[in-house]
DNA sequence: ATCGTGTGTTCCACAAGACGAAACATACGT
DNA sequence: ACGTATGTTTCGTCTTGTGGAACACACGAT
C-alpha cells in the first residue's frame, strides 16, 4: 500500500487533490466512482482533475475506461531515479555489497513517515529477499527503517530479525551527509537460515563500508572526494 | 530530452503549470531562477507551485537547494510501469525474443508526439543497444517509432538501419488491440555488424510472433484468451 | 566596507479560475 | 419499463490562486 504524504495541506488545493488522485491510483486502476470513493472528492471535481492529469499523460484510461497511472509517470519515475545522486552512486557499492555478502542489497530514503526503495539488487539464491525499486515500506519495522529514524549501534549498523516479515533478517547502516544527517539507509536482507538470528557481526562491517562508499561517491562529504 | 505534452490546456490551469514544472525538471535539477526561466511562470507562482509539489514528495530540494524530481515519483513510476498491462504481459515474450534473437528487445508506447520505453531487456553481448525503461525517443526515427505512426510492411514488421543512431539497426512490429489499433511496438535492436543492413527477413518473424504473444497475454483480442 | 544585482521568499488586493449541486446522457439489473 | 448508478457537462458562485511589490539575504565588483 503506497501513499503520498496523506492529508497534507500544501497551500495549493488543486495540487493537494491531484496528489490524492495519483496516490489513490498507485494501488491500481479505479473507475471514476472508485476514485470518488477513495479520495472523498465530489464527482465533478474528481472527473475534472483526473481528465486534466490525463491530458498531460500523468493518467490514462485503461481498456475498461478506468483511470490508471499514465506513461508520463514511467518517464518521470525513471528521471527521478536517475537524477537522484544516491541511486547512481550507490550502484557499484550495492553490487559489491551484494556480491561480498551473497545477499540481496537495497538502498532506502525516507519519504514522510515511510521509506522508499531507491535501488535494489537481488542475490543469486533461489530463496532471497525481493524488494522492488519504488517499493514503499514502513519506517518502524526493519533495520532500514530504524536507521532512517535515527537509530544506529556503536558499530555503525542496526540489525533486525523477523521485524517486518517472518523469516527475514537484515542489517542496515546510515548514509550521512557532511553534517551527519541521515539521507539514506543501505543494507542487506535475506532469510534467517543464512543470515542467522544475529546477522550484525557478520554483515555489519560490509554494510558500513558500503554506506561510506555511497556517501563518498555521492559527494556527501563536501570536498573530500572528487565527484 | 523529455517533455510532457507541451503547451496543452487541460482546463485546470494549476495542473497545466504543475505539469510544466515536472517536465522542466525531468532533464535535471533547476534553481528557482532556472525554473522560472524554463517555464516562463512568474517567480512567486513557480515558487508556490514547486513548494506545493515538494510537500507531496513529487519534488525535493537537492543539496544545493535546487528543485529536483522527488522520491514519490520513483514509487509512482514503478507503479505506473507495473500497472501497465503490456509491461507485465510483455515480460515473458520479451525474454523469449531477446533469447531467440540474441539482441536487446524493447517495448514502446506512444506518448503524444514521442514514444516511451515501457520495458527493455538487454542482450548478453558486450556491444549491445541500451535503452532505459522510461526513456523517451522520437516517433519519426527508428522502426519502433514508425510502427507507432502506423507504418507496417506486408510481413507485419518494419526495419530501420541507422535512422535514430549511427551503427544501430532495428526491427519492430505493432501490438494491436481487437479493433486493429496500434497500442505498442515491440522490437529488437543492435549493431549493424550483427543485424546486417537488412535485418527484417532474419528477425522480423520472431518480432511479429512476439507482438502477437504480447497482445494475447495482455488480453487485447477480446475474449480469445483467458487473462 | 559598500553598493548593485540577483536570488529566494512572503504579502495581500484582486479577479480569474476552480468548485460542486444540478442536470443530462447512458448503461445495467430487475 | 423502471430505478439506480455511472460518467459527463453546465454555470452561478465565491474560494483560491495570482503576481506585482516588497522584503531578506547572498554574492561579486569596486
Amino acid at each position: 500500500m503506497f501513499r503520498l504524504v496523506e492529508h497534507t495541506i500544501s497551500g495549493v488545493g488543486v495540487i493537494d487533490k491531484a496528489a490524492a488522485i495519483l496516490s489513490a491510483l498507485a494501488d491500481g486502476p479505479l473507475s471514476l466512482a472508485g476514485l470518488v470513493s477513495t479520495t472523498d472528492l465530489p464527482r465533478p471535481t474528481a472527473h475534472r482533475l483526473a481528465s486534466a492529469l490525463e491530458t498531460h499523460g500523468l493518467l490514462r484510461r485503461d481498456s475498461d475506461g478506468r483511470f490508471a497511472l499514465g506513461v508520463a509517470l514511467v518517464a518521470l519515475g525513471h528521471a527521478a531515479t536517475s537524477g537522484w545522486p544516491l541511486a547512481e552512486a550507490a550502484h557499484d557499492a550495492l553490487s559489491r555489497l551484494r556480491d561480498r555478502s551473497g545477499e540481496s542489497a537495497q538502498l532506502y530514503v525516507r519519504q514522510g513517515e515511510q521509506r522508499v526503495c531507491l535501488a535494489s539488487l537481488e542475490s543469486e539464491h533461489g530463496l532471497r529477499t525481493i524488494v522492488d525499486t519504488g517499493a514503499v515500506l514502513p519506517l518502524g519495522l526493519g533495520s532500514g527503517g530504524r536507521v532512517l529514524l535515527g537509530e544506529v549501534g556503536p558499530d555503525g549498523w542496526v540489525a533486525s530479525v523477523e521485524e517486518r516479515e517472518p523469516g527475514v533478517a537484515s542489517v542496515s547502516a546510515p548514509v550521512c551527509d557532511s553534517t551527519g544527517r541521515v539521507v539514506a539507509a543501505v543494507g542487506v536482507s535475506g532469510p534467517i537460515q543464512r543470515l542467522t538470528d544475529n546477522p550484525g557481526p557478520v554483515f555489519g562491517p560490509e554494510v558500513v563500508a558500503a554506506a561510506r562508499a555511497i556517501a563518498g561517491a555521492a559527494g556527501l562529504h563536501g570536498h573530500q572526494h572528487a565527484t
